[in-house]
DNA sequence: CTTATTTAATGCGATATTGCACTATATAAG
DNA sequence: CTTATATAGTGCAATATCGCATTAAATAAG
């Protein structure tokens, strides 16, 4: 027996509330979306984990793609900012990277506390078959899901995801 | 050949693909969408923590809310597959609730080897103050947003993510 | 019944997350 | 210049994630 309760994570704990109010909807309304999202992402991530091989992390990853996509020779503390993670955080995650010989890390001529991050070539080649392992799985989804229904989303999602990030502490 | 893109997350690394073949957008498309779901739901989930005490996770919390909405008195195992984790990970999760005497581990009569959860009257409680106590965030977010907006896209978000749990190993 | 296989749960180890405290450097105030 | 404050990064500790191996019980095969 397989439970029908997907609808079960982070936005749902109002759902069920007794206010009826039209403020009590809105606010079930979005977390219903808080909902779908958090699953979402759960399955995308573990997904997405799964093709990645020698223990390199999603985390991993994303720092290689930024790297690469928007130019390297940031600084640590940039890209804790990118990512919005703790700066403590950050700097495990280089480390790990830095330990596999995917990034360099080189003082900031600049700054003398900080230091620059630079992704190697190894670290380059990394993110291409990183890729590649991961491709056919978007292709397989592809039959069952058209591109106009995600475009279609994106302004949407692309509205919420500002509000949330102008309101972060 | 610095291409330019300004998104940096997750999905995003194919958004500047020389593939210019109506695959290939469409293969954007949808990792542009889940761009957007990993920088959400991380935003999300940071908020959510930052409003729970006492070193209680979003996982402890939704394990709670659960058991309150849905009934307790279910497996371990039956938990770990509804949230779609490994079932060590959860036997961690219920010892972390258990150790703060929110919820009661008992055998399961029907099955020597398993356990039963139970929810505490103090988990009760834990689980409405801290709802309680996250609140006013998602209020302050309704003058920013609709919900005709989230309902909007609630739908599509379904849609999809039932493809991705389809397709799941 | 006996044995083989499957399943629930946990112990353990490697790694990840993140708050706090600390060092070193930069910047601002006096 | 001197001092106060702010910022970049790391070390450390507490906790979280999760694969692998193990134990115990259920189920299937012979």
């Amino acid at each position: 027996m397989r439970p029908r309760c997907r609808r079960h994570r982070v936005g749902d704990w109002m759902t069920n509330s007794s206010d009826t109010t039209e403020q009590g909807d809105e606010v079930r309304a979005i977390f219903a979306l808080f909902n779908e999202i958090g699953i979402m992402e759960q399955l995308s991530r573990t997904l997405f984990q799964s093709r990645l091989e020698d223990g390199l992390t999603v985390q991993h990853f994303s720092v290689l793609n930024h790297l690469c996509r928007l130019g390297d020779g940031k600084t640590p503390m940039t890209l804790a900012r990118a990512f919005q993670v703790p700066k403590t955080t950050m700097s495990h995650t280089l480390a790990g990277l830095e330990r596999r010989a995917l990034v360099t890390l080189a003082p900031n001529p600049e700054d003398g506390r900080g230091k620059l991050v630079f992704i190697t070539e190894a670290g380059r080649q990394r993110r291409d078959t990183s890729i590649e392992a991961l491709a056919p799985d978007i292709l397989r989804l592809l039959p069952h899901f058209s591109a106009e229904e995600a475009r279609a989303l994106l302004p949407g999602l692309a509205k919420i995801r500002a509000i949330l990030d102008e309101s972060r502490n």
